[in-house]
DNA sequence: ATTAGCATTCTTGAGACCAGAGTGCTAATG
DNA sequence: CATTAGCACTCTGGTCTCAAGAATGCTAAT
């Protein structure tokens, strides 16, 4: 917990210091270290003092008492605060990302293939989810009969999002396609939720009305086929292989490993945290509130949106010691880069 | 390379002796060791000859001078050769399969909750593939106008796999609904590959015939709306975290968790594998020899099926100190589960 | 307000050393 | 003749010690 006054001019020179250099060699901190890198001539001593000072504001952490130091998690959402955010990506980096992502005009496919680029050029975790949500709005529907007793169910939203469902059910090909005549005159443009509770009313008041009809629409209805629920959500997870690195242990690497699989934890842990209100990146420091197994990692997202419409997220997920300012540009310029390509094509 | 004549009573007990053991152990097994869980008593001495030569025949190996034996690939695949196959998978494993795999009738979600159901009882990898390849029989299609420019391609196998694919291409829905109409008209119940040869057979000829339709049915098929090839592969990888055990190193693991990664080569893994003729479950000792990373690794797999048909295929990934047996008998029951379900739903 | 100096603390790597496990060979044994 | 006991030898892995190096905190000097 932080104390004391906010920070002057040195400390926080000193402090972005450390944090630079914690996160380019991985090794605490001395004094020493930090003396001979500062521009202005400091001695060790006079750092030793500012440290001290960091140390009691909580900034700073010592692994044991004749290590240098380690940057607090408040150190580093202190350094994200006051990173400028100008900087540009490197051509390679650009070209990779134009290369992997051209020519492509499906949200979905989109999604893929951001997660892997995502992943490359950040050397951690790439992950996008886009959401089949309640706030996505219907296009259309479509019901076909498969065999015996199956009917698959498509769903697709207006931002092109297409789910498809096989229920077991044995309606007749006709009754399937005056639902899905029903359902597209009536919900086009709808969003899903509004649909859906709009359906579940006229179900429950006009059943004598439309009968047979009615009765085909609630049995699809009944089985899910307009869900699209979180079940519908579209995870990508790509780059796990970057966390095997020297610092983690064993048991600590396989726990983030298992939690990366469950793709539902994932993306709640997105949920909360990338409001989609909020325009530009967002950093997270701290992830553990939600995951204990990623303690020492950190979020750097922001929402997928092509015009007002947000369709997912795209983020990367790290260790505390990411390059921030490289990841951040990155995600923000994948983040407009997207919303620029799936905009001018419609 | 083995050489000697192939192998006598006592050498394949003492061979199964010795490859069991380092399963369960993981360490290299010496003279004395056996000699104690050897139910004749025979003493270490004899064994030690035993294993002197079986190591001149190629199954045994020594990490250094005086250090126990450790299994050779060859000695692998002579244990599984010798296995009975009689086994039962326990009341938990059985349980816990026929609980996750309950209720479902989609062939994609079948195979995705297989993939991660292997990954439980096998403590491994679990892996599926359906295929989306040219022996599908087409069920039908359907297209749908977007947005300005774009396409929504659905193509349904009989099998009930759902492809989906968003084209650029700007069409007035009339047109492609008359475009769906006759290839579902023509087409339904041929394979995806014979139906692709002969529409690019009558659209070369008949050219001028149809006019306005084939128009929209050549933009059709040249924007890859019917290509049901390589790409739309869908594979199910699961439980990588059990990858990390100690006996890893850094290098290797981060090589292997890239490999699992590549969708595309794992595809190719199980294609050259897993023969779509063969019946039963099938180990692959050796996998280096396809994939460099995957050095000390073997496959257990088996082809998925319904009926007659090859659906895709289910495997378990796991190094050569896996349990085969146990391995072996969860695969093969999952295969059958695959046809039993979904055939009596059909 | 800085800095120099110094005693102190803690990590890390290199050797040294020893116990344990295993081998191969030879000679003895039923 | 197939087994086995005995033995010298080899290699690994853990523990210990030791010294070097890096930081620290404090006090005194500038």
């Amino acid at each position: 917990m932080p104390t004391g006054q906010p920070i002057g001019e040195r400390e926080r020179e000193i402090l972005t210091a450390i944090v630079e250099t914690f996160i380019a060699t991985g090794d605490p901190v001395g004094s020493r270290t930090l003396a001979r890198s500062n521009r202005e001539g400091l001695s060790p001593a006079t750092i030793r003092n500012v440290m001290a000072d960091l140390a009691d504001a909580g900034f700073l952490e010592q692994p044991h008492a004749s290590a240098g130091r380690v940057p607090s998690t408040e150190a580093y959402r202190y350094y994200v605060e006051q990173l400028t955010g100008q900087a540009s990506l490197s051509r390679q980096d650009e070209g990779m990302i134009q290369e992997s992502l051209h020519g492509v005009s499906d949200v979905q496919e989109f999604m893929e293939r951001t997660s892997h680029v995502l992943s490359l050029v950040s050397h951690n975790v790439g992950i996008t989810v886009a959401i089949g949500g309640p706030k996505n709005a219907l296009e259309h529907v479509y019901f076909s009969r498969l065999g015996d007793q199956k009917v698959l169910a498509v769903v697709v939203t207006r931002s092109g999002l297409v789910r498809d469902r096989v229920l077991r059910l044995d309606l007749p090909q006709n009754d399937l396609d005056a639902a899905a005549h029903f359902i597209n005159d009536n919900f086009r443009g709808w969003t899903m939720e509004a649909m859906r509770s709009e359906l579940a009313r006229r179900l429950e008041q006009e059943r004598s009305v439309y009968d047979r009809l009615m009765a085909s629409v609630e049995q699809l209805y009944r089985q899910g086929a307009l869900a699209a629920d979180e079940t519908a959500q579209v995870v990508f997870v790509e780059g796990a292989a970057n966390l095997v690195t020297s610092e983690q242990d064993q048991k600590r690497l396989q726990e983030l490993l298992q939690t990366l699989e469950e793709k539902q934890k994932i993306v709640e842990l997105l949920g909360a945290y990338l409001d989609a209100k909020q325009e530009a990146v967002r950093v997270v420091i701290g992830l553990d509130e939600a995951l204990p197994s990623m303690r020492n990692f950190v979020l750097i997202g922001a929402p997928a949106r092509v015009g007002d419409d947000v369709m997912g997220s795209l983020a990367v997920i790290g260790p505390t010691r990411i390059d921030y300012q490289h990841t951040m540009t990155a995600v923000s310029y994948i983040a407009r880069l997207f919303d620029k390509m799936l905009n001018e094509s419609e």
